[in-house]
DNA sequence: TTCATTTTTGTAATGATTACAATATAAATA
DNA sequence: TATTTATATTGTAATCATTACAAAAATGAA
């Protein structure tokens, strides 16, 4: 599905600014933060403002179309993609990996309403372990 | 092991401060948040400073003793707790609960040198359901 | 067009964290 | 003990991501 048809179906109005944001998002699985979706789109959107995209992301989290990643404390990140998956955050070159997510075992919830699941893990790729 | 013996066994010198939160860390499940700890030691250790609290946490951190956490964006917090287990946050009270976590299935990571997971749940608990 | 609504923008405020220099405390040495 | 050295703690000021807010711009409706 397209970036336009998920704004549509979440009653977004699709402006210029929404789409390239979401598009964006939806082209690199990096999870950029504010400012790499800023500077990235820039160029495109020359009067773009930091504001704007804090705003769009929250718009797109509150819809659940998109996950706002506090993976490191330092900023946000933004994830377009809905799959399970869990992140690896390398602590040399600070690169941030998915990893496939089967089912989680042993988790004994009973009685609690789980909404939304992150997994995080760290340690060093496999350039950095030389 | 108590809190006294976890500190030298990690060359860290036990002074009143130190020794103070590693012992209110081990007393409580809620994982503190450094405003938390500074609130709660200030009335035992009256010339306390918010400074202190950061940099003991980054010591025990460092040395691998607790965990910080970055649950929610806002604020770090402190879990001393080593055992294998996961975290709750209810975005109804904004308690913190953990829970226990068996083996982690299907993740592959081959080539990745994993150093620390966390798993990180949002939901309601049993009480804000209704 | 004109009016109302929504979106975007820029600036200023907030609040957690860190940098840093000064002070206090403890350990080591003479 | 007195003196020196290293370590711990403190307070203030700076940093930096995020948010609040009000103005401006763009869009849609009438």
């Amino acid at each position: 599905m397209g970036a336009k048809e998920t704004l549509i179906n979440h009653n977004i109005r699709p402006s210029i600014t929404r789409l390239e944001i979401m598009e964006y998002l939806l082209s690199v699985r990096t999870h950029p933060t504010v400012e790499e979706i800023y500077d990235y789109l820039l160029p495109k959107i020359p009067t773009l403002s930091k504001t704007t995209v804090y705003n769009t992301l929250k718009l797109f989290s509150e819809e659940g179309i998109i996950k706002l990643l506090t993976i490191d404390g330092a900023q946000v990140r933004a994830d377009g993609f809905n799959d399970m998956h869990g992140h690896f955050l390398c602590t040399g070159c600070r690169k941030l990996f998915d990893f496939p997510l089967g089912e989680l075992a042993g988790e004994c919830l009973d009685g609690f309403d789980v909404k939304t699941r992150e997994v995080y893990y760290t340690g060093l790729c496999k350039n950095c372990q030389k």
